[in-house]
DNA sequence: TACATACAC
DNA sequence: TATGGTGTATGTA
């Protein structure tokens, strides 16, 4: 009864723009909160109006409604049968859960706005945008306030923001950077998946314990070298990096961290040897290596490393503790489209249920199981119980991407 | 098997 | 003026 209950109110609360959500601002990502959807999505209404592309969607749209309806058809009443058959199922995959694997998400932050700007100095304080007119593939934070983000077409960001600066794709710098900061990956998990040029899983177990018998000798890294007296006066080079955001988090600032981190002083730095130590350590060193901050998730699987690496975003770091008690309070309240996999259809239509967050998710399994595919299904299970892969897949056994193998062969073609 | 849809980057 | 290109996974005819 009181599950109906909240449901409908789920039902009545669901943000109101069941009318093409496909074409609206997508705000769920960092630098992007608290700002004016409404208007936002007015602009975007208006210029895309009467296109190819709107009329599209539009009648995507109206597909997936049409899904919804039926779906609501279907939506008889639970048999206690049905109820119980779904409880066991979540006692069967509960016991699955393992929290002995510490796995880290790592993404570099507006990674090629970043590249543009630490190469373009002029461009930092400004509003830019990666891409053409036609598409951006990504901006920085300065442009976000406006609501300009990844895969927004650059006229329509033109519009909610006239100055944006917008540069064309520098692919072969992204890749040259993109090579750096997967060498230092490999130092912490040779087997490391990379999702994308500026992504990866890590796995940092093995790392860990290792690292527990290192010296400190080990676990110094140093800053990125000052101007040489003969060089022309260059400043603190530091101060080259990219500020992305003006309230950073920051990625030095333990003075004093829980195992009495070294204060960097000097022109090095001494890191502990616990994860956070590790992951702060990682994160150091693709920024004096790069010029580039990173944000990184520590979780005790892949699909929660993902959801906390986009938490302290930019140049900032999240754990999630290894408990089941952690892991289920950090679900509590997580919005379902953050997760990876469930994207702007299924988002849509569990909200048709009354489903916005993952709790919700886990209320209504046995209606779930009526509605979806298995596969879909014991997706969802597993997503209500904070539960993901503990196993990230090595290099080899991974489906090479072929941009990848191509631009490796292409790259060895050429030292040749 | 072939085609469509959803999703991610 | 104008809304990517490419890969994986899944569902269906």
């Amino acid at each position: 009864m009181e599950s109906t209950k909240q449901m409908e109110n789920g039902v009545a609360s669901i943000k109101e723009e069941g009318f093409l959500s496909r074409m609206a601002l997508n705000d769920n990502k960092a630098g992007m909160e608290g700002l004016d959807r409404d208007k936002i999505n007015k602009i975007i209404m208006e210029t895309s109006k009467g296109s190819k592309f709107y009329e599209n969607e539009l009648k995507r749209d109206q597909q997936v409604n049409q899904r919804i309806t039926k779906m609501m058809l279907q939506k008889a009443r639970i048999t206690e049968q049905q109820l119980k058959k779904a409880q066991a199922q979540v006692r069967s995959v509960e016991k699955s859960r393992d929290l002995s694997r510490v796995i880290v998400h790592v993404d570099m932050d507006a990674f090629y706005a970043a590249v543009e700007m630490r190469d373009c100095p002029e461009l930092k304080d400004k509003p830019m945008a990666v891409g053409s007119t036609s598409m951006l593939s990504t901006s920085n934070y300065h442009a976000r306030k406006y609501g300009v983000r990844a895969a927004m077409p650059g006229f329509i960001a033109k519009k909610l923001c006239p100055s944006l600066v917008i540069v064309p794709l520098n692919f072969d710098k992204y890749r040259a950077v993109s090579n750096e900061i997967r060498e230092i990956f490999a130092d912490y998990d040779p087997n490391f998946q990379p999702m994308s040029l500026d992504e990866a899983y890590l796995d940092f177990t093995d790392h860990l314990e290792q690292r527990q018998h290192w010296p400190e000798s080990a676990r110094t890294h140093h800053f990125r070298k000052k101007a040489e007296p003969s060089q022309e006066a260059v400043t603190e080079v530091r101060e080259l990096s990219p500020v992305l955001f003006e309230d950073s988090p920051g990625s030095s600032p333990s003075p004093v961290g829980p195992e009495g981190v070294h204060a960097p002083a000097g022109d090095f730095e001494v890191f502990g040897t616990s994860v956070e130590e590790a992951v702060r350590e990682m994160r150091f060193r693709i920024e004096q290596k790069t010029m580039l901050t990173a944000s990184a998730g520590i979780a005790p699987n892949m699909m929660l490393a993902k959801v906390c690496s986009d938490k302290n975003k930019p140049n900032g770091q999240y754990r999630l503790p290894s408990t089941r008690e952690a892991v289920m309070d950090f679900i509590q309240n997580l919005p379902v489209r953050k997760v990876c996999g469930i994207g702007k259809v299924s988002e849509k239509m569990l909200n048709a249920l009354g489903i916005s967050t993952c709790s919700h998710l886990g209320q209504q399994m046995a209606l779930l199981s009526l509605l979806f595919s298995e596969t879909a299904w014991h997706h969802f299970l597993e997503v209500s119980l904070g539960l993901g892969s503990t196993y990230i897949p090595r290099h080899e056994e991974r489906k090479s991407m072929s941009t990848e193998r191509f631009f490796n062969n292409f790259n060895s073609y050429l030292i040749v």
